[in-house]
DNA sequence: TGCGGTCTTATGGTATACCAACATACAGAA
DNA sequence: TTCTGTATGTTGGTATACCATAAGACCGCA
């Protein structure tokens, strides 16, 4: 008998996929990849007619989009796509740092070959992306990587959370992916990652996580343009 | 002229108070301060006639919670209130120790005379509130406290996520504070925060902050009763 | 008595109808 | 020409109607 042929293993589980929830991915994938513009207004009827189904779902949609940051109400006029000022894009990649470092130093002290392995594969994936030039590919390489490192971690909670800020920032992410591999350094402070969770090293992973993301950061303040003039000195 | 005199202060804004939005905060206290038990069914049309509104109003509603973490679907049956797992909420004090210990080293740094005096104003709130063991006051307090270190950092995305953990274990704070109140050394560790934060001590601020939330962690955990047999040796 | 089939009902998923408010365009008067 | 009042249309807010399905009750047959 193979383990997959338990009892449990019989368990019919319909993902039923319910229109709002094809609805809600495509909105977000929609909102994500730039198709509608930050800033833009999401006139409820003309999504009805774009997408094929009723308001109530595009308004749930919205209500679920609106809750994770990637939709503003204004009110009296409806719904537009959240904008991102650079002080927000600040505040993320500073919370993105101390989670991710977390993540990473408990990845370094508990990872297995297996682990490794896992991790080995995503970066490998991702000098394949890296020299094609593809930042989408980047991205996801990237996303994998981290997602391997927060599974191993138990970090589910917190990885939610760096789900939900990495859409608020996605353009700004494709944009910074392809920038800092035009410069070759971001594979290679992936690789540094790497290299301290392969030698299961907590503070080195974590210190070059640290560097991975203020980098990051820095690439991300120069597109933007803006001078991270805050009133506010929190740290970088 | 008075300074409330200018032109911009004739600006009308209306807090229209959608039915929705009044919906969801009252729906939020409602799971928040556990009338609706955990895992217990949220059968649309009857929350329709407790709250007066239909189901339109409801449903969106739901959504957000959704997206917050307070609400599950379950396919095919609806929503029921979120369960807590102590696996869970082990990870969320893990990340309200990281993020608020950034929040507070960085309100050390910056804390001039005025954010002191706040401070210790919401101090003297929590010890008034903790001679009365009232809980949900000692809750409130504590939260001001935090409001205004996060506030005081610009860190207003960290407060968000901070603020929706919380509400995902408030019932477990609310046994927690009261525990940590009744022996007596939850103002105590409060107070050492502060100390950190009066001399402009970063490190000793963040130090005593995350022994804080380590404290409520460990006894959230007798509270629950339940082993922290994970799997993830993640640290603690 | 136990099993299977069927009917009922409760419930969520979806669509649509109605309304109030805002914005715009336009017409008329000073 | 400019300003103001009005009409109209677009849009979001809210309520309701309809449908499919799943869970439970009930009944009849072996």
């Amino acid at each position: 008998m193979k383990p997959a042929d338990t009892i449990a293993a019989l368990r019919i589980e319909t993902p039923p996929a319910t229109l709002r929830e094809m609805a809600l991915e495509r909105m977000r994938r929609a909102i994500i990849s730039g198709l509608f513009e930050p800033g833009g207004r999401l006139v409820e009827r003309t999504l009805c007619d774009h997408l094929g189904v009723s308001r109530s779902v595009i308004r749930e949609v919205i209500r679920h989009l609106e809750a994770e940051g990637l939709v503003e109400m204004i009110a009296k006029q409806g719904p537009i796509v959240a904008r991102l000022e650079w002080d927000d894009a600040r505040q993320i990649y500073e919370i993105r740092a101390a989670l991710e470092a977390t993540a990473v130093a408990d990845c370094a002290r508990v990872a297995t070959k297996d682990v490794k392995a896992q991790l080995r594969e995503a970066l490998d994936e991702l000098d394949r992306t890296s020299r094609q030039n593809s930042p989408l590919g980047i991205l996801d390489a990237t996303t994998s990587f981290y997602q391997i490192i927060f599974r191993t971690g138990g970090h589910t909670i917190a990885w939610d959370i760096v789900s939900r800020l990495n859409s608020r920032i996605s353009r700004l992410r494709v944009m910074t992916l392809s920038s800092a591999n035009r410069m070759t350094s971001g594979p290679a402070q992936i690789r540094e990652i790497f290299a301290g969770i392969e030698c299961n090293d907590p503070e080195a992973a974590a210190k070059a996580c640290r560097a991975h993301v203020a980098a990051a950061a820095m690439i991300a303040e120069t597109i933007l343009g803006e001078k991270a003039s805050s009133v506010h000195p929190a740290s970088v």
